[in-house]
DNA sequence: AATATTTTTTAGGCTAATCTAAATTTTTAT
DNA sequence: ATAAAAATTTAGATTAGCCTAAAAAATATT
């Protein structure tokens, strides 16, 4: 059993190491979880004791495998509630984030399955991150950010990144949900900013935005 | 902004003060937090800096006008929830009351105005218990516990206590529950047990029981 | 009314999670 | 290869919530 703040530096780290292929330091989690290296160091002691991650002093820490799946079980709960937030409730999908960030922490695995259920087992968040499944896992459909794409390239938004408030209001503005159809029409070299087709409406969007998308196919 | 545990009780008091009618004692309150008095008279200390209660040394406390309130809004979420997950997800009543324990802490007025919507605005929640509205108001229906009447009585069953498990899952299996018509048939006046009529069932049922089923009308 | 019992409070400690400041180790720059 | 800089760990406090044991106050009993 873990404590809620063991869950959150967690899954912290799951994050940092992008699905568990790489170290994470000290202080990268450190500022992720707006503390101190020193409070960072002491939690990273502690779920290395419960080998929820393996930690060399000095250089990092690495998630094991145990870890890996306790930190895709809190994801796969943020995920189904964020998804039951915006279909069932009505929120905008810039206004679940932080209601999921509580959400993920009620600890029932008969309450997620029966929620999972009621969702009609949905593969995906409303921001398009896949749902792990109740092993832990996830179908990963390959995705690129669509500001390394060029000029004519047509395909689908499969995911937006979900950490900014504003941006997601700008986004649904713009129309540009998972599942949508885009085209890049035109793109400048100078700034990287493009043109693009999204649901039959030419957009100008910059790279701040375009790093944003994920696109697939 | 209270913490889980002050919220936690806080709520203890207001419901062993029977909605703030009369005083809690210290022993009382550890008693039904499972703490030791010691640690209530810490808490009794906090609560009370923030008013929230009002404490007399040695004399045990009282909740004020800004405790009955944030309480409610405590009870009116813990009843809203285990709304959702009977009505909802399918639960049975004898399996909320735990879950509700951890969502009644989820900090969000938006969260819980869309509950109470999707949920068509409920004025009661699976066993009975009025949901307090976002004012804090409830709309108080006269109940008795069934033991206290006598044969002949026809009524309505408007609740039933929601502590034990066990008790809901026999109520479940002889069908009582609430919005259900019953009718004395008769009592035995050595031990006070009584037969029944639920929904057009003949039951015996204990004292034991019938001081848990409340009736109205 | 004095004493015994019960209840409540206080004193002093413990753990989890945080911090600041100091010490240590690694990395970078000369 | 040293010295300077940066990153990390350790040491020592703090706060919330809990505990046990002792002290104090209220209540009950003789
Ligand atoms: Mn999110
Ligand atoms: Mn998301
Ligand atoms: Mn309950
Ligand atoms: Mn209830």
């Amino acid at each position: 059993m873990l404590s809620l703040t063991e869950e959150n530096y967690l899954k912290a780290i799951y994050h940092l190491s992008d699905g568990g292929s790489k170290a994470v330091l000290t202080n990268e989690l450190a500022e992720a979880m707006n503390t101190k290296a020193a409070s960072a160091t002491d939690m990273i002691k502690k779920l290395s004791a419960k080998e929820f991650i393996s930690y060399e002093k000095y250089y990092g820490v690495n998630v094991t495998h145990k870890g890996k799946v306790e930190a895709l079980m809190v994801i796969r709960k943020h995920r189904l509630w964020e998804t039951f937030l915006v279909d069932k409730l009505g929120f905008n999908w810039d206004e679940v984030h932080e209601v999921a960030e509580q959400l993920e922490h009620i600890n029932s695995s008969r309450l997620i399955e029966k929620l999972d259920e009621f969702l009609g087992y949905p593969k995906v968040d409303p921001h398009g991150d896949p749902i792990p499944d109740n092993k832990g896992k996830i179908k990963a459909q390959p995705q690129l950010p669509l500001d390394q794409l060029k000029k004519g390239y047509l395909g689908k938004i499969a995911a937006v990144k979900d950490s900014d408030s504003n941006l997601l209001k700008y986004l649904d503005k713009i129309g540009a949900k998972p599942g949508t159809k885009i085209k890049i029409l035109g793109k400048e070299d100078y700034d990287d900013s493009m043109e693009v087709l999204i649901d039959d409406h030419r957009v100008f969007i910059s790279k701040e935005v375009s790093q944003n998308i994920l696109v697939s196919e």
